[in-house]
RNA sequence: GGGCCUAUAGCUCAGUUUCGGUUAGAGCGCACGCCUGAUAAGCGUGAGGUCGGUGGUUCAAGUCCACCUAGGCCCA
C-alpha cells in the first residue's frame, strides 16, 4: 500500500554502476581510446593558433617503470589534457633516453656471459635492441597509465635525425670555440685499460702503505712567520711541511702541498728540525713521529702558509702551498699532498693554482720512460721503491699499512688509480656561457617553486668545464680527427655538421661515423695545422649523455611540427637542476642564445608513509603495477592530485584507502547527478538563474565560484587544490546540502515543471562542472561518465560529433550572484546548521528520526527574521523539515526541546514532532494528508496526481 | 662536510608572502546516532592539534630570527 505511489515519483534512473571495477573497466577504455584515437580528437578540438609546448623529459630506456616516473607523467598528463580542456592546442611526444651507460653494462655483461667477442658496431646493435626492448615496456606502463600522447611516434635519443641533430649541435660549439680538448683525472683500470665512470667502480676494503712525508720547507718567507725569539731557535734547523698520504706512488707527480685557510698550524721544533703541522693533530703525530723533545715555537692559520715554496722531496722542483677547503682533520696532517693528474679534488685546486695536470703514465699505468727512478713500473712496483728512496733521502717520518675503502674495477675487480686523461669539455667562459645562463635563469625564466632558480643558479655558477666525452661505444660519436703525429684534434665546425648530417641518412644514425674509413670522413688534403702531418685517425670518444638529452630542444622541439620553440614548461623531478634542466640549459644558451623552456616546473620525490625514500634493502618499494592491480590506474591518478607534489610525497596502503574513499565519493555523486538527468534536455529545459528561487540561485552561482577556483588552480598547477575543491564539492555542497534539499522537489513535483526543471538546471552546471575539473585527472572515470551521458545532454556539452568527453569544451558563465544576495543566504545556512545541532539530541532520545519528522519554531531577533524571510525561498524546503515557523523576540515562553545558540546572538530552536500524518507519496507530515481527494496523500502530491497523464 | 628544500589533527591539505593580532580551519577516517526513494549508498552530531624541538625579538609568534632534531634532492 505504502509503495502505491513509487510508480508516480521521478526517481533517479541511470545506467552508470556505482561499482567501478577499474581494474577490468580500465584496459576496456583504453581500447576504447585507442580505437576512437581519442588524444587526436582531444587535440583537434583545441585551436591550432594557441599552442601550450610541454616537452618531455626523456627517461632512461632501461628497467620498468617506478613510483617516481608514475607521478611525472601523470602530472605531464593532467598539465596536458587540463590545457586542451581550456581551449589551447597542447600536444605531447614522448621521449626516451637511449645511449649511455646503463645500457652498454647490461649488454657488457649480457656478452660476457655468452663469451662473445664483438666489435663497435656490434656492441651498439646489441645496446640498440636492449634499448628498444624496454622503451616498448615502458610505453606500455606509460599508457596504462591512462597517459595520452603520440605513442606511436616518440622522440628517441638513438634515432637517426636526432643523432644528427645532437652531433649538429657539437658542431655548434666547434664553431664558436666553446669546446676544447684538456686534461682531467678519471678513475682508470690498468688491467682493462679502460677509463671508468663513477657507476662501474666498486669501493671496498683495501691494504694501503700509509706513509708520512717531509717536504723541504727552505724559503725565507716561513722564518717571517716566528716571533723573534723563537725565529732565534730555528736558525738552524731546516723547515720542513709534513703531508701524508695512502698512494706512495703518487709522490712522483707532486706539484703542490694545500693547507686549510681556517685551521690553526703549529711550527715544531723537534728532532734538530722544524716542522709545520695542524695543531690539533700534533699529538698524535707526536707519538708516531716519537718526538720526546718538541717545542711548539708559534701557532699560524693556514691563510698565512700560503705562498710559501715548499720542495719537492726527491726531484729539483717547487712544491708551493695552496690552500684548499676540503683539507680535513679526521686523519694525516693537515697538510695534502697534492697531484694535479691523480685526484678530482687535487685536479681542481691545479686548476685553480695553474699548476701541471701531471701524469705520466700510460694505459698500463707504468710511469713513462722520462720519470726518473721509477721509468717502467706500475703503482705496484712502484710504491715500495718510493718509500725506499724517501728513506734514503731521509724525508720518511712514518711507515705504516692501513685498511681503508678503496675504489675497485666492476669488471676485473682490480684496484684503479686515477689518471690525467686528455677529455671534451665546454668551456663555461670562453664565449660567456656561465654569465648568459645565470642571466636567462635570473631574467627570462618562469621557476616553479621559485626556489629553483636559487638551486640552479648555485649549481651553474659553482661548475667547472662541462666535460661531454666518455670513453665508450654506445652515444653519439665526438666528431673530430687526431693528428697522430703530434696527438693534435681536428674539429672545424662546419666540418662537423657537414659529417652529423650524413648520420640523418644512415638507417643506423651515427653508426656511419664508426663504420666509416677515416679517409671518406677527412677533408680532402688535410693537413696538420701543427706538425703538418697527414696521418689522421677518428677520435673514439663519444658524447655524454647529458649532451644527448640537453640538445632535445634542437632534435624535438624545433623539428616536430606539434612543438614550437622555446618550450612553454619542463616538468620534472628536483633532480634535474642538475641533470636535464642543466644541460638543456647549457646546450641551448651556448648555440642558441635563448633558454629552451619559458618555466620550469619541479617536483619532489616519491618517499613512504613515514617521509623515507623507497629502497630496495629497507624493503618499502612501491610498485605502480601494485597499486594498479589493487585500485586501478585511476587511484594512482587520484593520488597525484591530491597531494602537493612540489615537496616530496608520502604513499602508503593508509593514504590510498583514504583516496579510494574519496573516489567513491565522487563517483557516487556523480552517479546521482546522472541519474536524476537521465530525463533532461538542457536545450529545451534550462531555467534562468533570474527564474529560479534563492536555493537555485546561491548553489547554482556556489558552483560557478567553485568551478572559478578550479580553473584557476590548473591554470597555476595547483592540482591538489583542485582535488580539495571537487572532493568538498562532491561531500559538502552537493551531497549534504543542495541534493539532500532538492531531492523532494526531483523526486515528487511536476516532472516537466519549472521547480524541477530549474533544479535539474542547477544539477546540469554541477556534472558539466565536475567533469570538466575530472577530465584531465579521473580521465577514465569523466570518459565513463560522459558515455553514460543521455544523447541531449551529450548534444548540449559537446559538438554533436565528439565522441570522448575530451572533445568537451563546456561553456559555463561566470558567477553572477551579489555579494549582499550571497551574503544574506549564508546566514540562513548558519541558523540551519544550529537548526540541525538542535534537533540532535531529540532524535538521540527517539522523538524524531529523520529531519522530516520535524517541526520548526525558530526565535530570532527582528534582524534576523527578516533575512529569513527571503522573497519566494521556503525555509522548510531548505531546512528539510515539515513545518517551520518564526516567531520574534517578545515570547517568553520556553520553546519544546529549545536550543539557545552559543553562535548566533538572540537565536532560539525548538524542535518537536510535526503534527498531522505522512503523507504517503512525499514523505512529509502534513495535517491535511487524506483530504484533498486522494487517500494517504498531501494536497501537494494530490495536485500532482491530478495532473500526471494516465 | 656544503647548497637547496620539508616538518600544522591518524591521513590529505588550508592558514605563513605584502600587514605578526580573538578560541589554529576543511574534508576524509574514527565514535555515536538517524534514514532505508543515491542503498556494498545517503544524512546528522561529536571527539581529535604543546603548529618537529630549544632559545630569542615583541604588548603579542604556527607566522620573524638563531640553533638543534628528523627526512628529501644535489654535490663533496
Amino acid at each position: 500500500m505504502s509503495s502505491n505511489y513509487k510508480d508516480t515519483l521521478c526517481l533517479p534512473k541511470t545506467s552508470f554502476p556505482m561499482k567501478a571495477n577499474l581494474r577490468a573497466k580500465e584496459p576496456e577504455m583504453l581500447e576504447f581510446w585507442a580505437r576512437i584515437n581519442a588524444y587526436e580528437a582531444m587535440v583537434q578540438a583545441s585551436p591550432a593558433d594557441s599552442r601550450y609546448v610541454l616537452h618531455d623529459g626523456p627517461p632512461y630506456a632501461n628497467g620498468h617503470i617506478h613510483l617516481g616516473t608514475a607521478l611525472n607523467k601523470i602530472l605531464k598528463d593532467i598539465v596536458v589534457k587540463s590545457a586542451n580542456m581550456r581551449g589551447q592546442r597542447a600536444e605531447y611526444v614522448p621521449g626516451w633516453d637511449c645511449h649511455g651507460l646503463p645500457i652498454e653494462h647490461k649488454v657488457a655483461q649480457e656478452i660476457k656471459k655468452e663469451k662473445l667477442d664483438l666489435n663497435t658496431l656490434q656492441i651498439r646493435q646489441r645496446c640498440r635492441e636492449y634499448a628498444e626492448t624496454y622503451l616498448d615496456i615502458q610505453r606500455e606502463e606509460f599508457k596504462r597509465l591512462g597517459v595520452f600522447g603520440v605513442w606511436d611516434d616518440p622522440y628517441m635519443t638513438m634515432k637517426p635525425a636526432y643523432e644528427s641533430a645532437t652531433a649538429s649541435e657539437l658542431g655548434e660549439f666547434m664553431s664558436t670555440g666553446s669546446a676544447y680538448r684538456g686534461k682531467k683525472p678519471v678513475h682508470w683500470c690498468c688491467s682493462c685499460k679502460t677509463a671508468l665512470a663513477e657507476a662501474e667502480v666498486e669501493y671496498y676494503d683495501a691494504s694501503s702503505p700509509s706513509i708520512f712525508v717531509r717536504f723541504p720547507l727552505p724559503d725565507e718567507k716561513f722564518a717571517k712567520l716566528l716571533p723573534p725569539e723563537a725565529a732565534e731557535k730555528a736558525a738552524n734547523a731546516p723547515a720542513y711541511a709534513v703531508i701524508w698520504t695512502t698512494t706512495p706512488w703518487t709522490i712522483p707527480d707532486n706539484m703542490a702541498v694545500a693547507a686549510h685557510p681556517e685551521f690553526e698550524y703549529s711550527i715544531v721544533l723537534a728532532g734538530g728540525g722544524v716542522y709545520v703541522v695542524a695543531s690539533q693533530l700534533l699529538p698524535t703525530l707526536v707519538d708516531r713521529f716519537h718526538w720526546a723533545d718538541r717545542e711548539v715555537l708559534a701557532e699560524v692559520p693556514g691563510s698565512a702558509l700560503e705562498g710559501l715554496e715548499a720542495r719537492h722531496p726527491f726531484y729539483d722542483r717547487p712544491s708551493p702551498i695552496v690552500l684548499a677547503d676540503y683539507v680535513t682533520l679526521d686523519a694525516g696532517t693537515g697538510l695534502v699532498h697534492t697531484a694535479p693528474g691523480h685526484g678530482r679534488e687535487d685536479f681542481e685546486t691545479g686548476v685553480r693554482c695553474g699548476l701541471d695536470i701531471y701524469s705520466p703514465m700510460d694505459d698500463e699505468g707504468r710511469f713513462l720512460p722520462s720519470v726518473e727512478h721509477f721509468a717502467g713500473m706500475n703503482v705496484t712496483e712502484a710504491n715500495p721503491e718510493v718509500i725506499k728512496l724517501l728513506t734514503e733521502k731521509g724525508h720518511l717520518l712514518a711507515q705504516e699499512k692501513i685498511s681503508h675503502s678503496y675504489p675497485h674495477c666492476w669488471r676485473c675487480k682490480q684496484p684503479v688509480i686515477f689518471r690525467a686523461t686528455t677529455q671534451w669539455f665546454i668551456s663555461m667562459e670562453t664565449n660567456g656561457l656561465r654569465k648568459r645562463a645565470l642571466d636567462a635563469i635570473n631574467n627570462e625564466v618562469r621557476w616553479i617553486p621559485s626556489w629553483g632558480r636559487e638551486r640552479i643558479h648555485s649549481m651553474i655558477e659553482n661548475r667547472p668545464d662541462w666535460c661531454i666525452s666518455r670513453q665508450r661505444n654506445w652515444g653519439v660519436p665526438i666528431i673530430a680527427l687526431i693528428c697522430k703525429d703530434c696527438d693534435t684534434a681536428y674539429h672545424d665546425g662546419e666540418w662537423v655538421k657537414s659529417v652529423a648530417a650524413r648520420f640523418k641518412d644512415h638507417p643506423l644514425g651515427c653508426d656511419a661515423w664508426f663504420e666509416a674509413d677515416v679517409k671518406d670522413i677527412m677533408p680532402e688534403g688535410l693537413v696538420c695545422p701543427k706538425c703538418g702531418g697527414t696521418n689522421f685517425v677518428k677520435e673514439d670518444d663519444i658524447l655524454d649523455v647529458w649532451f644527448d638529452s640537453g640538445t632535445s630542444f634542437s632534435a624535438v622541439v624545433e623539428q616536430r611540427p606539434e612543438c614550437a620553440f622555446p618550450a612553454d614548461l619542463y616538468l620534472e623531478g628536483s633532480d634535474q637542476h642538475r641533470g636535464w634542466f642543466h644541460s638543456s640549459l647549457l646546450a641551448s644558451i651556448g648555440t642558441r642564445g635563448v633558454p629552451p623552456y619559458r618555466a620550469v616546473l619541479t617536483h619532489g620525490y616519491v618517499v613512504d608513509g613515514e617521509g623515507r625514500k623507497m629502497s630496495k634493502s629497507i624493503g618499502n618499494v612501491i610498485a605502480p603495477q601494485q597499486i594498479i592491480d589493487k585500485h586501478g590506474a585511476e587511484i594512482l591518478r587520484l593520488w597525484v592530485s591530491a597531494v602537493n607534489y612540489q615537496e616530496d610525497v608520502r604513499i602508503s596502503d593508509e593514504i590510498l584507502t583514504r583516496l579510494v574513499d574519496a573516489y567513491r565519493r565522487i563517483r557516487n555523486t556523480a552517479r546521482f547527478l546522472l541519474g536524476n538527468l537521465a530525463d533532461f534536455d538542457p536545450a529545451a529545459d534550462c531555467v534562468d538563474f533570474g527564474e529560479m528561487n534563492p536555493i537555485d540561485r546561491y548553489y547554482a552561482d556556489l558552483l560557478l565560484r567553485r568551478r572559478e577556483t578550479m580553473v584557476n588552480a590548473f591554470s597555476s598547477f595547483e592540482f591538489h587544490k583542485v582535488h580539495h575543491t571537487l572532493h568538498n564539492l562532491c561531500v559538502t555542497d552537493l551531497s549534504a546540502f543542495y541534493l539532500d534539499i532538492v531531492k523532494d522537489r526531483l523526486y515528487v513535483e511536476d516532472r516537466d515543471g519549472a521547480p524541477r526543471r530549474a533544479a535539474q538546471t542547477v544539477l546540469w552546471i554541477a556534472l558539466q562542472t565536475m567533469l570538466e575539473a575530472m577530465a584531465p585527472i579521473l580521465s577514465f572515470t569523466a570518459e565513463e561518465i560522459f558515455q553514460h551521458l543521455a544523447d541531449p545532454l551529450r548534444a548540449a556539452m559537446a559538438a554533436a560529433d565528439a565522441a570522448t568527453v575530451f572533445g568537451v569544451r563546456p561553456s559555463l558563465p561566470a558567477p553572477f550572484l551579489e555579494k549582499a544576495e550571497r551574503d544574506r543566504f549564508e546566514s540562513i545556512l548558519a541558523v540551519r546548521a544550529e537548526a540541525n545541532r538542535a534537533a540532535e539530541p531529540v532524535r538521540k532520545r527517539g522523538d524524531v528520526g529523520k529531519s522530516l519528522d520535524c517541526s520548526l519554531t525558530i526565535q530570532a531577533p527582528e534582524e534576523l527574521l527578516d533575512a529569513l524571510r527571503m522573497d519566494g525561498l521556503d525555509l522548510e524546503e531548505l531546512f528539510i523539515v515539515s513545518k517551520l515557523e518564526l516567531r520574534g523576540q517578545d515570547h517568553k515562553e520556553a520553546l519544546p526541546n529549545e536550543l539557545v545558540s552559543d553562535e548566533i546572538e538572540g537565536l532560539r530552536i525548538g524542535v518537536a514532532p510535526a503534527v498531522g500524518d505522512k503523507c504517503e507519496r512525499c514523505w512529509r507530515i502534513d495535517e491535511h494528508v487524506g483530504k484533498a481527494g486522494r487517500e494517504g496523500v498531501c494536497p501537494r502530491c494530490a495536485g500532482v496526481l491530478e495532473r500526471l497523464p494516465s
